[in-house]
DNA sequence: CGCTGCGTGTCATCTGATTGTCATGTCGCT
DNA sequence: AGCGACATGACAATCAGATGACACGCAGCG
């Protein structure tokens, strides 16, 4: 194995160097944000098409095929999770990774309702986005979108519901986009920057226990009043979920 | 407690798990601060190299492989927005976090447009340049775990997972680094000072006897409930981990 | 308006786990 | 035997994480 710059380079290079691009559909109004993006996803080896708003966007993503949708929430017209929505409706399967303004608890919840794959809030690092996308496209489009399981824990990204042992669970906002996020890197360990950097914005202040009281009341409601315990601390690094006992 | 000082020991926990310390290189012209960026950086468990000026710091990032970059925008020569795009053009690809005096949203977009991956305002809170490297860093080591594999001994970078014949084992986060760093290294003799500084500070007092006292508790773990044991030691040098019976 | 309930994030406190040191026992080499 | 070098168990200080309580903001509602 080569040594961490090697495979840096290596893997920010992977699209460049297959035969065919792949392509990207950037819907984003302001418009510095959105030729920034596109630069930076060019120079990562991405085929990059614009938009600046819902409709055309939505024309556009229905117009040609596309490997990945980059939403914004706010545009004009129609906005992110509209455009979302509407494709969804009209059978359209690509990984699409919304942004949301920083503090829209709201909207993260909204965005993943509404059918989008994963969301970032702003502001967040490139590299970030990057290693996101890169998340999205290798996952396979049968595995996206399908119902998630962990033992007896099930959860259905579509419809919001989380159920353990047969016994539905009531999550808030937060507590689910938590646990959608264990779920979705079963037996893998998570950090508490990477929780952190997912559910908060990614330059949040850093010094705060918010994780561990999330993490908390998470296996309150879905480890407390069962004996098989899923969530599991690991001293000194973060958490993980298991698959097995 | 000191902030510098917590920060510090939370920095290095976090580079436990790592064979290698990262390698950064900090292009900062103000001699006070670029001096205080690298011991702090040092402290954290980095290997840091520096540059006073935009040519001298592009000469060393092409010169030699880093893991991150850590570049003011005001420099004397070639500023940091200029550095920046030029080592771009040259497909460097490595992260790059900006420094500003200024405070204007514009900078932002600037550094991001010119491929910077992350910005941070000057003044900052040290722990919050650390938690941005981290955050920049954990992308490449994130997505290079492979299973490390000697003999019936496995250990998993991704989850933390280490077993034995099938049989888990529960190990703390110093003993968990000190396993991976013999299983990065197989069959090569680990001297007590290489693993002194590669699992605590490099400059650690020298009259201790803390590899000896991780050893036998390692040992305890993965050797004394097998028949074979893994680690050998290597009489008046150090200590070797055996693939082979 | 004020009351109430919910979700969110912060804090202080508590507790077992972890850590580094030390004293002592054991082994291997000359 | 004698001298290091290493192994080993015990120990106190420290720390990371768990946990409960709190304060704030916001939405719904009387």
């Amino acid at each position: 194995m080569g040594d961490a710059m090697g495979d840096t380079m290596q893997e920010r290079r992977t699209h460049a160097g297959r035969g065919e691009a792949m392509r990207l559909l950037v819907i984003e109004d302001n418009r510095r944000l959105a030729s920034v993006l596109k630069q930076s996803l060019i120079d990562a080896g991405y085929a990059v098409d614009t938009a600046a708003d819902g409709p055309e966007g939505e024309a556009f993503a229905l117009a040609a095929p596309y490997d990945a949708l980059i939403l914004d929430i706010l545009l004009p017209g129609k906005d992110g999770l509209a455009v979302c929505r509407s494709l969804r409706a009209q059978r359209l399967k690509m990984p699409i990774l919304m942004l949301t303004a920083r503090d829209a608890v709201e909207d993260r919840v909204k965005g993943l309702d509404s059918g989008a794959d994963d969301y970032l809030v702003k502001p967040f690092a490139l590299s970030e986005l990057l290693a996101r996308l890169r998340a999205l496209l290798r996952r396979d489009a049968s595995e996206r979108g399908a119902l998630l399981t962990v033992g007896d824990l099930r959860l259905d990204p579509a419809s919001h519901l989380v159920e353990r042992a047969g016994q539905p669970i009531e999550l808030s906002a937060r507590l689910y986009a938590l646990l959608e996020y264990f779920m979705r890197h079963p037996n893998q360990l998570l950090t508490r920057d990477m929780i952190e950097s997912h559910l908060w914005s990614y330059d949040y202040g850093g010094v705060s226990n918010v994780v561990d009281v999330y993490v908390r009341r998470l296996r309150r409601q879905i480890d407390d009043p069962f004996a098989a315990k899923l969530i599991e601390t690991v001293r000194g690094v973060g958490y993980r979920l298991r698959t097995i006992g």
